[in-house]
RNA sequence: UGGGGUAUAGCCAAGUGGUAAGGCAACUGGUUUUGGUCCAGUCAUUCGGGGGUUCGAGUCCCUCUACCCCAUCCA
């Protein structure tokens, strides 16, 4: 993990593990079991055992099994699977949280006897009652105020199943005030007499995800704890547990990143099994599903699917991939690896009048470009079936293949041309009777005549039938919101397809390129040798199908008008704001958008007065407060400064006298904050005076000039963005001493000479 | 409405004050016995809007706007 790009997250570990925060990075992957895995999962696992990968780390795979209304087995063992099928390695077993149940129950007894939990006996409806709204604060229940022997006694009773679902929760003893409503006193247990998946009857009360996941990622040794954005929230219970509890290092904190929305399809548990139960599609594993198991079924290679996960990144920002970007990966996987064969999906008769007997003709399996060897014998023989799209009565304009005027090679085969259209009463084209030419013969081809194009083909005499499904996006729409959005022909089922022989009895693999159509896959479930089955994987891309009938594509882009944004307004100021303002512009004759800032805030005024009285110079120390200090009052908060309004004075005055420039002050700044020193000694022992003599300036534009004649050649070519380069270069190699007015007029007349 | 987030091309996404990476899509042209692949090329005077600071701003400051998340005894 050195070279490559790296992501926020891989970022933050490199940085951890630099700083020795922690010895080695121990990730996990925690999903509940209470659904089928899909593609946002398969992101989840690649980035978590990624960065484990990456980094020589561990990843834990761990179900959160906390309710047991909801989880399964199957499930857990769907999400084994699919963690396997992506080619991940979970080490010696699986963890569960449901493990902890006893460790994580003492946890909470601990939490009660520091009278930072209690027993609330609210009903649910007042729960939520008390727990106010975003925008008013909540009030705390008054069994808050029992004692830790009664929470205890009660506590444990809960446990032995003493009380219904509902009479008791425990709850954490937070702030019922808080601005996040995560914190009003979050429910820690709750009592559920259902029967878990694992651990059976047992248990009368279960944790919740906010108590259980924190102190689940603690005792796995888990270090970064990595989850979607919507637990943003979750991350002041998540430190909340582990600081109260007093928990030693090292240990986990919690980073948030874009959960995978892709295009033309839905990703959620509930619209997922509304599909699935509502007999939209055939089971979890319908190969038009976004699950694994639709996605294996259907014939994806997991090289693709980590691939396009790789590909997409990690962000924070919302974000719908499309789907183009998956196809592009499985179609990229596949080229490089899997045979070309022949099927006809569509069978239109063609008799090769002139041809007697028949003959086996050698086909690689591989076209030139894929260094891979293997072939097989084609037969051939007067009967053929090529695909009626191949064949054009009336051409449109750029028709490539078969017409009565173009004659049109059959692939590793021979050249033929269209004689005679016979068509049925009705006037469709059933049957074309052709003739070959015999020195066209592929590999060996003396005949000369160029055709446009090759077309896939099977002998009649020898094909097999097969059935083909082809799959399209299951819905028609970009952002499906219901069922009314679903493509009524995401799914064609092709009975009458004929494919080689060889597919069958030879069975070079279970992926194939039916040549010129796309990817296929024999069915895992369906396939037989007497009943052949292939699934689609991906079409090939078909500019000629793009050619033809142009997708309706949203108005090109005409430069459209600015879309005019509405302009809030500002809250207006405070009499002792506007005071303040008034004095800043008059007095101080500031410009009025700095006095504003610096008006505004009291700290930043009161700060902005004390310097001005250290050294008269309004305003340049006002551009400093208001640009600067206001960055590190707003990161670091106002306590604890490193630095007072003396100093900011102090490099106001370096900067009026030009002792240093406004770059080398920003460095000062930076320094000043850090470490607390006064900016005259940064100076001095950095040696940061500014250099504006050109005569020493001079000779390091010359030597970046000669160092760049390419952007000297650019520049002269117009290419003014390149000037700022120049600057940059040159500021590089003087360690940003140089003064920036002298530079540019230099490099100016330089460049312009 | 309080709090927490996010905004860079049609879709993702790098970018930490000095020439707006890369991939997908799209579009040219070349090679081709796949209208595939491959190869060469085009595609952001500009980073949600407006101001400010600076020689220089996608990056720093102010401000506005839009979207997402939080008031489950789900996770």
């Amino acid at each position: 993990m050195s070279e490559t790009k790296k992501d926020f997250l891989r970022a933050i570990v490199e940085e951890d593990l630099k700083a020795g925060k922690y010895e080695a990075v121990h990730t996990r992957f925690p999903p509940e079991p209470n659904g089928f895995p899909h593609i946002g999962h398969a992101k989840s696992i690649v980035l978590n055992f990624g960065i484990a990968r990456d980094f020589n780390g561990q990843c834990n795979l761990r179900m959160d099994d906390t309710d047991p209304t909801k989880e399964d087995m199957k499930y857990v063992e769907a999400l084994k699977d699919a963690v396997k099928w992506l080619g991940f390695d979970w080490g010696k077993k699986v963890y569960f949280t449901s493990d902890y149940f006893g460790k994580l129950y003492d946890y909470a007894v601990e939490l009660i006897k520091m009278e930072k939990a209690y027993v609330d006996s609210l009903n649910e409806e007042e729960i939520r009652e008390y727990r106010g709204t975003v925008t008013e604060p909540g009030r705390r229940s008054k069994y808050a105020q029992r004692s830790v022997e009664e929470n205890l006694d009660l506590f444990e009773r809960m446990k032995n199943g003493e009380f219904e679902e509902g009479a008791h929760v425990l709850r954490a003893k937070i702030d019922m005030a808080s601005p996040n409503m995560k914190m009003r006193d979050p429910l820690l247990y709750r009592i559920r007499h259902a029967s878990h998946y694992r651990v059976g009857e047992g248990w009368h009360v279960y944790p919740m995800y906010d108590f259980a996941h924190c102190l689940s990622d603690y005792m796995e040794g888990i270090t970064h704890s990595l989850c979607t954005l919507e637990f943003e929230n979750n991350r002041d219970i998540y430190d909340w547990v582990i600081e109260t509890l007093g928990l030693k290092p090292p240990r986990p904190y919690q980073y948030e990143f874009a959960r995978l929305n892709m295009n033309y399809t839905v990703m959620s548990k509930r619209k997922l099994l509304e599909l699935v139960e509502g007999g939209y599609v055939n089971g979890w594993d319908d190969p038009r599903l976004p699950t694994i198991a639709g996605y294996k079924r259907r014939g994806y290679t997991p090289e693709s699917i980590i691939t396009f996960c790789e590909q997409i990144g990690v962000a924070k920002a919302n974000s719908t991939v499309d789907v183009a970007q998956l196809e592009f990966c499985i179609r990229d996987d596949l080229n490089t690896k899997v045979p070309r064969v022949m099927c006809v999906l569509d069978p239109l008769k063609v008799t090769i009048e002139n041809y007697e007997g028949s003959e086996l003709l050698d086909a690689s399996y591989y076209p030139h470009d894929v260094p891979k060897e293997g072939s097989r014998k084609l037969p051939f023989s007067k009967e053929i079936y090529i695909d009626r799209n191949d064949f054009s009565e009336h051409p449109p304009k750029g028709y490539y293949r078969l017409t009565p005027e173009q004659p049109v090679r059959l692939k590793h085969a021979y050249i033929i041309a269209c004689k005679e259209v016979v068509k049925d009463a009705e006037g469709n084209i059933v049957e074309i009777k052709a003739e070959y030419y015999p020195d066209s013969k592929s590999g060996s081809d003396t005949s000369g005549i160029k055709v446009r194009s090759a077309i896939q083909w099977v002998d009649a005499a020898s094909a097999k039938k097969a059935e083909v499904r082809v799959y399209d996006r299951l819905f028609k729409c970009e952002a499906p919101e219901g069922l009314d959005d679903l493509n009524p022909d995401s799914l064609k089922v092709i009975k009458n397809a004929l494919i080689e022989p060889a597919v069958i009895e030879e069975k070079p693999d279970v992926r194939f390129q039916f040549e010129r159509e796309g990817y296929f896959y024999a069915d895992p479930v369906d396939y037989s040798d007497e009943n052949p089955v292939f699934n689609k994987i991906v079409g090939l891309k078909d500019s000629w199908a793009k050619k033809e009938k142009p997708k309706p594509q949203p108005a090109k882009k005409q430069k459209q008008p600015k879309p005019v944004q509405k302009e809030g307004e500002v809250a207006p100021m405070s009499a002792e704001e506007q005071g303040r303002y008034d004095r800043f512009t008059h007095e101080y004759k500031l410009n009025p958008e700095v006095a504003n800032t610096l008006a505004r805030d009291e700290k930043l005024s009161h700060f902005f007065d004390e310097a001005v009285a250290a050294h008269e110079s309004p305003v340049t120390i006002a551009n400093i407060v208001a640009n600067d200090v206001a960055r590190v009052f707003k990161e670091n908060g106002t306590d604890s400064l490193t630095f007072g309004a003396k100093e900011v004075a102090e490099l106001a005055k370096m900067l009026d006298e030009e002792t240093i420039s406004s770059k080398i002050a920003k460095q000062v700044f930076e320094e000043m904050t850090a470490t607390g020193k006064a900016p005259e000694t940064i100076v001095e022992e950095k040696g940061l005076k500014q250099i504006s003599n050109p005569a020493e300036i001079a000779p390091i534009i010359d030597d970046v000039i000669a160092k760049n004649p390419d952007n000297v050649a650019k520049y002269r070519d117009g290419n003014q963005k390149l000037f700022g380069f120049f600057v940059g270069q040159v500021l590089k190699a003087t360690g940003g001493k140089a003064n920036p007015k002298v530079v540019n007029d230099l490099v100016r007349e330089k460049l312009e000479a």
